[in-house]
DNA sequence: AAGTGGTCTAGACCACTAT
DNA sequence: TAGTGGTCTAGACCACTTT
């Protein structure tokens, strides 16, 4: 019996089990589709897993991996007893990632030039930060990005230098910018803390930037990186125009969606 | 055969079947533990899948639950035929959400008060933005965020007023500043774009704000929401010192971890 | 060829919600 | 009580990588 059985009009597209793609994977975009086209609006219940099941004759298993998949992605929630609805839009739900910032490093335009590199004594913020005592040796980095010539980011950091510590390897990964952003981190870092937020430009930014109307706004991306034994390693911060990082986002129900949640199950 | 069966030492901790927390989320958490504690560590491979299924004396799919929830989390990648592995902390993968901006309306002592609202002939600007034609009629309004009388977010934005569009009710709710950010949005809306960046506080900004040292740096998110139509409801945007809204993340290895991913299968 | 992750099934059982 | 989502199993098969 290859035909659905649901009942109604049968002229649903359907799961091509021959397809490269796996059927959950294709149950869900279906699903996706009929709450785009306004089949399922939001507020509205979707069909019961059973249903389903039935109407794609699909392993429930099947079922709930699709319906799983939509939830990861804020598309439908599951209410258990009651049913799987379809969500309405909200801004709260929204986030913001940094492909900006990734894509800005993966272009081989991009260029890293070494501003300054020394050691240095820790004032009383930095030795906070690192939690270090007031005076002892740390190393100050200050970095541009740019591409093309045209400078995009300003880095400045501080990173602990204790001999005693295993993080002299780790130091020059640390140091390597592109290596942070890409993934390549070091294996001795366990987390980090990001902090973004606006700023206005001070003189010395807005130089290093090559920025001339003043005032003008900022993103600071400042980060602060943690060892296994939740030790600081390093702290810094990116600094750019406003118009170089402006972060996007959509919420609500999209055409397609290649998220790591993809292969959740 | 109650004991893992497990080589080299058996003094892990088990998994509780009599707990209420599913076995998965147990195994996950186990595993999250270990990689915190640096037993795997950043780039090591991780026990093969039927290695977990013997040492812990769960189901295969119990143990591929578990990874791919720890994988949504980027915890850990998978690669197949190769195995799973422990991720480097990498700053690009972080992802930034509005949680500052969702607890301070969900804040009680939070009042939106209405500074203004009138039909507005949409200029040029407004026009591109909503699709209308120039001249034509929209509504403009202007609201603060106070907490307890000290502002917060000014808000701008414009609606589309077309009575031939069912947006009658739908504008009563965008009109909710509310309702937008909390999930309890018009039904009629089916995705937005959202805008983050940083801009220096003009005048009229300043002013409303209450903010007089300047020139005062502040964030800005934009929207702009859209029907099933995929035309434009409402534009508007949101804007606040930077001390109000500073996004914060976290990359790498957390103790707990409460997303939504936690009911990803 | 052996080991790894990835998909899928059929069926069992449970917890919750409506009625 | 019936229907819903949520968890788990045991086993089959596949695709990929390493040796």
């Amino acid at each position: 019996m290859p035909e659905p059985k649901g009942g109604a009009a049968a002229k649903l597209p359907l799961i091509d089990r021959d397809a490269g793609r796996p059927v959950f994977d294709q149950l869900a975009e279906l699903l996706r589709q009929q709450i785009l086209a306004g089949v399922y609006r939001p507020g509205e219940r979707l069909p019961s897993e059973s249903m389903l099941v039935e109407t794609y004759q699909v392993s429930k298993l099947t079922v709930r991996r699709a319906i799983n998949l939509l939830a990861a992605q804020n598309v439908i929630s599951t209410a258990q007893g009651r049913g799987t609805f379809v969500k309405e839009v909200d801004l709260g739900s929204a986030s913001f990632d940094l492909t900006n910032l990734k894509e800005l490093l993966d272009d081989t335009r991009t260029m890293v030039k070494i501003l300054e590199a020394r050691f240095l004594p820790a004032d009383e913020r930095v030795a906070r930060k690192l939690q270090l005592k007031p005076g002892q040796r740390c190393v100050f980095i200050r970095r541009l990005l740019a591409v093309q010539d045209q400078p995009v980011f300003y880095h400045r950091g501080y990173l602990i230098y204790d001999p005693t510590r295993p993080v002299m390897e780790a130091e020059m990964q640390v140091t390597d910018l592109k290596g942070i952003l890409q993934g390549s981190g070091s294996t001795l870092i366990k987390s980090g803390d990001l902090l973004l937020s606006a700023t206005v430009l001070n003189v010395e930014e807005a130089q290093t930037l090559q920025i001339t109307a003043l005032p003008a706004a900022g993103m600071i991306l400042e980060h602060i990186f943690y060892d296994f034994e939740n030790r600081p390693v390093s702290w810094g911060w990116f600094v750019c125009s406003s118009e170089h990082l402006c972060l996007h986002t959509r919420v609500g129900i999209e055409k397609v969606k290649r998220t790591r949640d993809e292969r959740t199950r």
